[in-house]
DNA sequence: GATGATTTGTACGTATGTATA
DNA sequence: ATATACATACGTACAAATCAT
């Protein structure tokens, strides 16, 4: 029975969860109060949760006013997504020149099964392999900091990016474009490896941005529960 | 009066400002009642700063244990430097491109001024410099997610450079390191700017590894305060 | 290994600031 | 514009876990 910890740290997990998810979209209000009852529980361990889910920067929260789920402007999710493509593409020329023989082996092995989910279009699945494809290319850079900072970004942008492979054609070709990462980091050449990844988080950013763009709550780019320009605090400055 | 902002928050800043400066020195244990009665408030709010800290990974917190300003092995610190010098020169290579005139004219301007520090041997002076340097760089690649990314590295790794210009020679060899930089970066050659960024930031890592090394607290490579190995609660997993 | 002291975690009440009529 | 309602911020009391003996 590894259930432990305490009350704010398990909420804190299940709200990063829930927002990375997508199941609390982008702009949504947390009510203190709702969530104490709704967890059964007072509105100290609450508050914590909300303060470290602050600290890492899903949800911003301002004095007196409450908490919602970050909700980036355009602009600002193109800059994630332009900073997710750079430290992705870090890893992976890492990687290629980092991996060991089994390591490739077990890479190569994986990309190739994925072929069999792109047949058959289980877009489900296959956003789980991508998922452990770039799991697996943070570790290969064998620097655990950089993968936790890589997952920490990969984290902020997931909640916009939940429909990627709902694009058309979106499968076959995120598998043409893992398959230049692989064959770079199967014949270790980094600068070749870090191209191609950046390729390829590049073109997730033109159909994500778009996708959100077109389901963004509210006409003007700012969060509708903010109706001011106040600045949040932004406890990452 | 922008006395504003709520106590956990001004505590927050204070904290995190005396861990980046040193003040607070790494392995520290941080008191709640102690904090709580020097700042004049309650626990409570003590607490939500730990939590804000927490989330940033300037401090370490482990359930019914405290809080400890965070204290990475040498292998982590190490790796902290690595994710630094590809982020800065990811900011070089960035800034090399997309700098205005001005701002080009400007940044060397200030790079020439600082050949006057360096004459004096101002320490102190340089090391100012220095941060305005490379937060000029960060600016400058015109992406502040990646600006806000690169200082959050960089406060985490400061409190292990406090001292780099002690060493003899350093304050010269690292002002010929910003020419480097700031050649590349004003004939716009991205990928040199980048090299001699990443090189620059190497030889920091070696300086303050080795410095930090031989001043570590207590005999083992683990903060004397946590005598088992349980693992720490990492908020950014 | 048990017990008391100390510290952390949680609940709840009240005050203060914000939004709304 | 003022007052009222409401959510958040803070303080205090208590419970639970850790540590020191």
């Amino acid at each position: 029975m590894s259930e432990k910890s305490t009350l704010a740290d398990r909420l804190r997990e299940n709200l990063a969860e829930q927002i990375v998810s997508g199941e609390l979209r982008p702009g949504t209000r947390l009510d203190e109060i709702e969530l104490a009852t709704r967890f059964g529980m007072s509105r100290t361990p609450v508050r914590e949760a909300f303060k470290a889910l602050a600290g890492m920067g899903l949800v911003e929260q301002r004095p007196h006013r409450g908490v919602v789920v970050a909700l980036p402007t355009r602009r600002r999710m193109e800059e994630m997504f332009e900073v997710m493509a750079e430290i992705e593409a870090t890893c992976a020329r890492l990687a290629a020149i980092r991996m060991t023989g089994p390591e490739r082996r077990f890479l190569e092995q994986a990309h190739l099964q994925s072929l069999g989910i792109v047949r058959t279009g289980d877009m489900q699945g296959y956003a789980s392999f991508n998922n452990d494809f770039h799991d697996i290319i943070y570790r290969a850079s064998k620097n655990s900091f950089l993968e936790e900072t890589a997952r920490a970004v990969r984290r902020r942008v997931l909640p916009f990016r939940v429909s990627q492979f709902r694009v058309v054609g979106r499968l076959s070709s995120s598998h043409a474009e893992h398959d230049q990462v692989v064959q770079a980091i199967l014949r270790g050449d980094g600068a070749a490896a870090e191209a191609a990844m950046r390729a390829h988080v590049a073109k997730v950013t033109v159909a994500s941005v778009d996708f959100v763009e077109e389901h963004r709550p509210g006409q003007p780019l700012m969060p509708q529960h903010w109706p001011d320009d106040t600045p949040a605090i932004r406890q990452n400055p």
